[in-house]
DNA sequence: GTCTATACTTGGATAGAC
DNA sequence: GTCTATCCAAGTATAGAC
């Protein structure tokens, strides 16, 4: 019965994951969600206690991921090609959740209040990287702010639309398959090259 | 009478502006539209036909500025360095509007469907450039999707959270003023660099 | 054209049987 | 723990007075 609450558990959380990142929290209903789960309406409320606390259950479940590695800072770019590597690498393994977060952060949603918990650790280490490299000369740039969104802007968004990200994936991939490794690659050249 | 019209129309499109991009567009309901706007309730379906007209009205408003530059591709570092000028322009100018646009995109919502008859000539512009520059030699990079999604990126994302940009606001600019111009070529730089 | 009042629908949460 | 049935609040849209 522990496996079975488990399960049940688990069942409405991916069910809203899922939800959630491509209808956004507002436009996804309990409903839905259970639906999706397969389980009654009512286990929501008796499991999470309301809608808000699956999305936070979520971020539970997962944030563990979010940070992880503890930067030294004595060579920075190698820091920040970290950085960027298991950015990429979490993102890959769990797009809803990332998708999720930047819409929450895009709208400022009153969630976000609770999420910067998880993610004010992360831009500082983001943040920290970029001084020790401007200060080391590695990286050369004017501004703080600007150069985190530019950052964060290119590890994040992953999406123009379905039809046309579609005639670019065949066109550059010709069939292959897109290996992690391969993406990583690509962000980190584009990122630390911005920064010279 | 015509003046008053058009008057209400564009206060409702203004309230809509600004709660769509904070509260999305499902977060957002008629009443707070006609409250922020101060007129009553019935008269979004009275002039729009419903809640979801308004947000697409919202685009027709102002999106002939989305595209109003050709680009001859004879030189493309130079065309690339206009597209991101013009954007950054667009972007500061209607902040909210490239928010909303933003969330939609990233989740693929029901409504970007007419919206692409506006976007897909702006990506497409911007591939074209890609395209133009990396035969020439000036850009080199290996994934046309990924290196869209980098750039768009780039060029969309400008918030992390009001705490955390506030913070980096300051100990950029010590207190002056943050000017178009100076936003573009940092943006600039990045990107074009990006694709050394 | 604009308002107030209201009809109708849907959403979140709970009560109570099993 | 899980279900069905139901309550209540909130949402969109409309009817009808002015």
């Amino acid at each position: 019965m522990k496996q079975d609450e488990k399960d049940v558990k688990m069942k409405i959380l991916d069910a809203a994951k899922v939800l959630f990142a491509r209808k956004g929290f507002e436009g996804t209903t309990v409903r839905q969600i259970c639906d999706e789960a397969g389980v009654a309406l009512a286990l929501v409320s008796y499991h999470f206690g309301g809608k808000e606390n699956v999305f936070y259950a979520l971020f539970d479940a997962f944030a563990p991921d979010f940070l992880n590695t503890e930067y030294e800072l004595e060579n920075p770019e190698k820091d920040l090609r970290a950085f960027i590597g298991e950015f990429v690498r979490l993102r890959m393994a769990e797009p809803e959740l990332i998708n999720l977060l930047q819409q929450e952060i895009i709208m400022q949603s009153p969630r976000m209040e609770k999420l910067q918990r998880y993610l004010f650790a992360l831009w500082m280490q983001l943040r920290r990287i970029l001084e020790a490299g401007r200060e080391k000369g590695c990286f050369d740039f004017e501004s703080m702010k600007h150069t985190l969104h530019f950052i964060i802007g290119s590890l994040i968004f992953t999406r123009i639309a379905p039809s046309i990200d579609d005639i670019f994936e065949s066109a550059d991939m010709q069939g292959k398959e897109e290996s992690v490794e391969a993406v990583a690659a690509y962000t980190t050249r584009f990122i630390v090259n911005g920064l010279k």
